[in-house]
Order: C-alpha cells, then structure tokens, then sequence
DNA sequence: ACGCTCACG
DNA sequence: ACGTACGTGAGCGTA
C-alpha cells in the first residue's frame, strides 16, 4: 500500500494566478478559457509529481464570511473579478468533476479554513499534506508534515515552504507569519496592520519579541519615536489585523479526509470538456488515436501520364506537392490541377518529360490558383520552368484577410475557411521518424484535393478582399512581390567558405583561451554556455548579487553582467565568450551548414507570417547578419557576388519609420524637421530640452534617439528607463516632455488606441490588418501590450508596405532598363543588389529613386547607398 | 518542447 | 495585481 499523502488546492487563488499568466486564450464560442486551461496544466503537474493519494480543492463561499464580523471593511476595495474570469468557473467545477478531485466550500468560511482545517486533521495523524496556492498567507500552515507550495511566476513554477524555508527566508516560525501580517497588514485582503511597519520593520520587531503580544509588552523599550507612537496608537488595529489573518484550523467543516481518496480522472467526461474548451494538445494526450479523421467526400482522382493540351484549361488550379516544407530543396512528387470539373495528378517524372506541360507552365495567358507561388515559382525554377500566368495565391490571401492565424500547411488554412476536404500533410505522411513516402495514389489524391480547394476558396477570398478593401494590397503589392521574393531566393547570395573558415579559426582560438581563463577564475571547470551553471558559479560561488532571475533562476543575460562588470572580473571574460560562442555557432557553423553546392545561400523569405506585414527570413536568416560590433560584421566579408568583377550594392532607408509616423501623425514639427533635412534626433534633443541646435550634447542626442525609438515601439517609462538605464521616473519625465514638445505624435498615439477599440484592428497605409482584440481586456497587462501594438503596427507595418512597393518598383525598372543587376535580399528597410561594374553608376541614380518614389508622403523619403566587393565593404 | 540568450531592423 | 518597450530566427541547455 502506498502511503498516504494528501494535497490541498486553493481553488480561487490558482484560477487567479492561472488566469494572469497566461494569455487569452477562447474557445470558438469566445468563452475564455485561459485560467482553466492554466489550472489544468497546474493540475496535471501536480499529480504526476506529487501522486497524492488524496486530493482536495477548496473554494471561497459568497462574499461574507465570519471576518467580516471582526472588519466590515476585510477584502474591501478589490476589484471586481474581471468577466473574463467569472465566466471560467464553472467550467473549472466541470473539469475538477471529471477529473472526479472532490470540491468543497463552507459557507462564511475560505477556501484558507478549510485547507487550515483538513492538514491539521492531517498532520495530527502524521500524513503528509501538500497545500498549494498562489497566496503566502497559507505559509502559516507549514509544519513538520506539511509544505506550502506558493505559486512563482508562471503556472506549474512553485517555492516550496517548510518551516525550514521560512526560517531562511525570514528568520521566523510558520506561525509567526500571522504575527508579521498582523503588523504589516497586507493591501491586497484590506487588512490595516500598523501604518508606518512593513516587511523589514516586522520581521525585526518578531526576531527581538517573538510576536505581537510581546511587542506591546515591552513596548517601552522600542526607542524608534515614529515607530512606538504607531505601535501605540495602533495597538487594536494590530490585534485585529493579526485576528484577520489567522487561518481558523478547526473550521466546521462537514468533510473527511477519507472521503478526498483520488482514483484519477473519468477520460469520457474530460474528453467532452477539452472538446468544448477546444484543448486540442491535451486531447490528443489523452487519448491520441481518438481523433479520428472525418471521412472526406470522394474525389475523382485521375493520374495523367501523356498530357494532352485538351486536359489542360485556360484557367487551372495548381498545387506542387512536395514532402519537405524547404521547396529550394524538397523533392517534387509532382503537381494536383482542377478546375471546375475535373482534377489530375501529374507525376513529377511525367512532368519532366511533358513539353504539352511544360508549355503550358510557362504560358502567361493559362491563368493559374496556386495554393503557394512562391514556392510554386522556386521549385520550378530548379527545374529550368518559368512558371507564369499566376493569378491567385491561397497563401497570400488568408494572409492577409487576417495575419493572425498560424498557417502550417494547406488543410490548415482551408479548415480555418470552413473547407475541409483537405487532409493533414503529416496524417498522408506520418510524422518524425515515421514520415515516409506513400503510394503514388495517396499522392495524387493528396494535391488534387490540395489544387481543388483552391479553385473552390478563390472566390471567397477574393470577395473577402474586396470587402475589407484590401483587394489592391493583394493584388498589386502582395501577388507581384511571391514572384520576386522567389527569384530572389532562387538566385541566393555567393558566399565564400573560405572566409567563414578562417573567421571560424581565429574564433575558436580565442574561445579556448577565454574558456581556460574564465575556469581559472571560477576555479572550476563548467559550461559557460548553461545559464542554469553559470548562475551558480556567478551568484552562489563567486557571490555577486542577482539583479534579475528569470522563471527558472538568475538571469545572466548581457544587460545584467553588464552591471556587475566592476564588481568582479569574470566577467569581461563571460561577456567577450558569450559574443565569440555566438558568432561562431550561429554564423560562422550555422552558416557554413546552409552554403548549398553552387556556393550560394538561398534563404527563404516567409511572406505570410509576421503580424505587422515585415518579411521573415529563413533557413537561414540572413536578416540578423552581425553589424552592430565590428568583430561579427566581418561575418559580412563572406558574402560576396557571384560572378568575377560584380559588386554588391545596398540602398537603405534612413529613418523610415519615423518619417512615416511625421506623416500618419501629421505632427507639425516632426514633418518639418523631415522636410529641412535635418538630424531627427538632434533636432528632437533641441526642442525636449529646449535648447538650440548648436547646443545639443551627444548625451542629449542619444537619450532622444532612444525617445524616438520608444515612441515608435509604443512607448512605456519602464521599457525607456531600462534602454536608457536611468530611473523609470526620468524616464517619465522624458517622455511627457517629448510628447509636450510633439503634440501631433501624442495625437496620435490616443487616437490609434481609440480606433483599435472602436474596430477591433489598425491598418497600415495600404491598408493592410492587424485585429487586436486584446485591447479591451481587462487586464492590464494584456491591455498595454495591445496598445503598445496598436501604436506600433501602423508605423512598422507601413514601412513594410513601403518597401515592397519599391521592391516591385525595382524589380520592374531594371527589367525595363534591360539591366543585369539581380536583387539579392530584403532586410526591412535596406535591399541588396548584385551588380556588374558597368552598371554601378546607373545604379547609384536609380536606385535612390525608385526607392525614395515608392509612396508620395507628406515628407521626403531618403535613401542612401554604398557599394563594395562584398557585404563588408558595402559601408 | 521550452526557455534563455542574442543577432538583426 | 502584475511586469512591459515593437517585429523576427537560431543555437544551446534542460526538461
């Protein structure tokens, strides 16, 4: 027989903290479902690591309870529980059914009493009690049987509390607790204690007195003035402060112990609830093989083997099946076509050999729905097939109707349309290890279904378009870039291996030294790249003080040892390590693993990804090349052009982002200073500290600029005092003078989160989406970072729009020109070309021009240029 | 799989 | 009552 062990769940208290961790999460009924959701992985945690054999939760009764007889005012001024919240109790009564764990409240009585009265019942008897709860009042409850797990940050992160804990901590007994709240009250239960006594001073007077009773009998000889006249006057109010925060542990309940005996959960009922709740990761742990796929409705699948141009249309849907999401290098099983009445499945193989295809692919006027053209047009292309004629792309246009939603594969973003007749990729394939090639009749069958949903959605989502009035956005910015971006990817960057290498050498020189002097220092030999072990050897061997920690320790990042460089000289050692171990892993390994075998890197760009309209870069991400430190932008000396006497040449926006926010927010002065030309953030410096040009210190001018970024960013003190590391109220000050001196921009600012609650989302200036339907949360938090984004979007968003403008712009001029000049890359708000010698100067007019021309805006666009003999050199 | 750290705009 | 600047991707260690 296992032994006994009891836990006791403070039900309110962790459906709080559940429901603040996490995000919000609804059901597709708008039911939030974040807390119970939070509650449930808590639950889980806590019965595969505690097994206990008893389980109980506890909930607070009705608003009044016998306190309030002792204080009216007890719990006064809390908020009223957000809807948000309320709405998820009973759903958490139906889970803890199913999970069949006994609930239980008494009236006039907390869920507090009740887990005071059960774990006395049970330390009595010698069992082992678990309490767990988000509030540390319950720490009064610790003995020798039982620990009090309070919640830490995050939802199954807990600190364990025995009575040896709690003497660490605060040097006292579990029950002195009650005595310590007694005189320092706490805010959040309304409970008064002495004014003028917190923590420190509280802990201090019970390590001399040993509690509250004792206080007041040696009160004479507390020479403090302040302090004993509070105490004095107060004396009552402490007594009855102490009362309240007493947990009564002979509560009359009406339960047993015997009766809270857990056997474990119904998996029917706890299916049904997770269905409701739509908790689709934990239904599948539960029972894997119980979601079934709903059988699709029967397609007529032809596999064509000698194309004939009657089997081929004037207009087709077209979907390239590939096994690997990396079309640059997937292998093509081959292609699904419908129209209207008819699909077919083409064999890569027979694609190969059909010319009748092949020129059909390549015909503008056979019009072709693609589930994905970019990827369509790349995988093509390594095939010497110049897919044209596309008119519609799935992808792109769920994408934009809302950038919101994960899109994984096609049955995904067809589902999400209320289409599905498509199946999962991984459900044709298998998954991990299992992932195999199938027959070539589920293939078929497979991208036929693919290319049909795309000739069903099209008019939907056109219509969608139109409708949000985004129809342009899509069609003449989004449709014309997949094609660019796709050749972009295709044409890849030349990179030289023997620079990587080199770099690669000196760096791994250096480490090692670095790593020998940083375990002669510790004294030890450790992984400098486990912050889990540099945390120990920083803050427990060596001693420093942990300014942060993060969920699972001290945090050891660079803002942090930054800090602590003077105290200890470690340090600098770390700090170089850590920038060397990352250039080497990521750029210097990482980087030489990508170089495909005509020396080139082909990355791709995820156009239907970002939330605000930016591209992504993938596999891998060349837009995160170093530059910042003059030690990783040598990283850039490696790529080079791919023909003999070409350079490279980039075009940057300067200022993009702020030149967009003169012209949104229409601000008088912001648009004036773009259109003198002159330096934004020294001019920015002279009108907050209100001095003139000539007297703007570099100090001035870069707590500006870090102002001009953090309004952009949707600006809060506490983000500005820490990219400034001054205190949050200088930082406050800053930006109510800046917003003083910009009354346009702090126009905006309001207005924008005005129009994202009355809306539901923000646009961009070409009209592209963002839905924030966080906005109107009641929680703080969640609300902030909602406003944060409705301020940023546009701004961000708008620059993005910008600059795929010019991309087609660009891309269409030196097409026109009759120019060799390839584009290479995007990196939001620069390009980078390839060009050869002769075309250089061209490029230099050109460019600039396009660029600065893509949009007509209230203020000057302005490009700038370089060009070199590799990414390096292009300063 | 997830969190931390750090590279970019 | 709670912890934050906006948007990304990759490598590593740890679970």
């Amino acid at each position: 027989m296992t032994k006994k062990k009891i836990v006791l769940l403070d039900g309110n208290s962790l459906a709080y903290r559940a429901f603040f961790a996490l995000p919000p999460l609804t059901n597709e009924h708008g039911i939030h479902t974040n807390s119970v959701y939070g509650f449930t992985m808590m639950l889980q945690n806590i019965i595969a690591e505690e097994k206990p054999t008893h389980l109980l939760v506890a909930w607070d009764a009705g608003k009044t309870t016998f306190r309030h007889k002792t204080f009216v005012e007890y719990k006064g001024g809390r908020q009223k529980t957000p809807s948000e919240l309320s709405e998820q109790f009973p759903y958490l009564r139906k889970l803890l059914d199913a999970y069949n764990i006994t609930q239980y409240e008494l009236d006039q009585f907390e869920a507090d009493d009740i887990i005071g009265t059960l774990s006395h019942i049970g330390d009595a008897e010698g069992t082992e009690v678990v309490i767990i709860s988000g509030d540390k009042d319950l720490t009064q409850l610790a003995t020798e049987n039982t620990t009090v797990y309070i919640t830490r940050k995050g939802i199954t992160d807990t600190e364990k509390y025995t009575p040896e804990h709690i003497m660490d901590k605060y040097g006292i007994k579990p029950l002195q607790i009650i005595d310590m709240k007694g005189l320092m009250g706490d805010a959040s239960d309304n409970i008064p204690g002495v004014p003028g006594v917190g923590e420190k001073t509280a802990l201090k007077l019970l390590l001399e007195y040993g509690s509250i009773e004792n206080v007041y009998k040696s009160l004479d000889q507390i020479t403090a003035k302040k302090l004993n006249e509070n105490l004095t006057k107060y004396e009552e109010q402490a007594y009855m402060s102490k009362e309240l925060a007493t947990i009564d542990v002979d509560s009359p309940i009406t339960i047993s112990i015997d009766e809270l005996v857990y056997t474990g959960p119904d998996v029917d009922k706890l299916t049904s609830i997770y269905k409701e709740l739509n908790f689709k990761t934990l239904l599948e742990k539960l029972a894997p093989q119980e979601v079934v796929e709903k059988p699709l409705d029967e397609i007529k699948v032809t596999i064509a083997s000698d194309i004939t141009e009657e089997q081929l249309t004037d207009t087709m849907a077209i979907h390239i099946e590939m096994m690997d999401e990396n079309y640059l290098n997937a292998e093509i099983l081959g292609i699904g076509l419908a129209d209207a009445d008819k699909t077919l499945f083409i064999d890569f193989s027979e694609v190969e050999k059909s010319a009748v295809l092949k020129e059909w692919l390549q015909n503008k006027d056979k019009k072709k729905y693609s589930t994905d053209s970019k990827a369509a047009l790349a995988s093509m292309a390594r095939y010497g097939i110049h897919l044209e004629g596309i008119e519609f792309d799935l992808l792109l246009a769920t994408y934009i109707v809302n950038p919101a939603t994960s899109y994984t594969d096609v049955a995904s973003i067809t589902r999400e349309l209320g289409y599905s007749e498509v199946q999962q990729d991984e459900f044709v394939y298998g998954k991990g290890a299992k992932k195999a090639v199938p027959s070539i009749e589920e293939i078929a069958e497979h991208a036929s279904r693919k290319a049909q949903a795309v000739w069903k959605l099209r008019p939907v989502l056109e219509d969608k378009l139109r409708e949000n009035d985004q129809y342009d956005l899509y069609r003449d910015l989004e449709l014309p870039l997949a094609s660019i971006l796709g050749k972009m990817e295709s044409t890849g960057v030349k990179t030289d291996k023997e620079i990587l290498v080199g770099i690669g050498k000196e760096l791994t020189l250096k480490l090692t030294d670095l790593e020998a002097m940083i375990y002669e220092i510790a004294g030890e030999k450790f992984n400098v790249n486990s912050p889990k072990q540099l945390g120990v050897i920083l803050f427990e061997k060596i001693g420093l003080t942990p300014i942060k920690k993060t969920k699972t320790g001290y945090s050891t990042a660079a803002d942090v040892l930054e800090k602590l460089e003077s105290e200890h000289e470690i340090i600098r050692y770390i700090l170089n390590y850590r920038q060397l171990a990352k250039l080497n892993s990521t750029y210097i390994v990482g980087l030489l693993k990508e170089i495909h075998e005509d020396g080139k890197i082909h990355t791709r760009f995820q156009q239907a990804l970002t939330q605000t309209g930016r591209l992504s870069s993938i596999n891998p991400n060349l837009q995160n090349i170093p530059v910042r430190l003059e030690e990783g932008r040598k990283i850039r000396a490696a790529f080079v052009p791919s023909e003999p006497g070409w350079s490279l040449f980039t075009a940057d926006y300067s200022q993009i982002e702020l030149r967009v926010l003169a012209h949104i927010s229409q601000d008088e002065k912001l648009i004036e200073a773009f259109q003198q030309g002159a330096d934004i953030h020294t001019r920015t410096a002279a009108d907050v500290f209100g001095v003139e040009i000539s007297e703007v210190t570099s100090e001035m001018r870069q707590s500006s600029k870090a102002v001009n970024f953090g309004i952009i960013y949707g600006i809060s003190d506490y983000g500005l005092s820490q990219s400034l590391n001054i205190p949050r109220k200088d930082a406050a000050t800053f930006i109510s003078k800046y917003l003083a001196s910009f009354p346009g921009v702090k126009q905006y600012m309001d207005d924008i989160i005005a129009e994202a609650k009355l809306k539901g989302f923000v646009t961009t200036l070409m009209n592209r989406r963002r839905y924030l339907p966080e906005i109107t949360s009641s929680n703080f938090n969640i609300r902030g970072f909602a406003e944060r984004t409705a301020m940023n979007t546009p701004i961000q968003g708008s620059a993005a729009d910008i600059i795929k403008k010019a991309m087609i712009d660009m891309a269409a001029r030196l097409e026109s020109e009759g120019m060799k000049t390839r584009m290479l890359l995007q990196v939001h708000d620069e390009l980078i070309f390839e060009a050869p010698e002769d075309e250089l100067e061209k490029l230099k007019k050109i460019v600039p021009e396009v660029m600065e021309s893509a949009i007509s805006l209230d203020v000057p666009l302005k490009v700038e240029w370089e060009f070199g003999k590799s990414w390096y050199d292009t300063k």
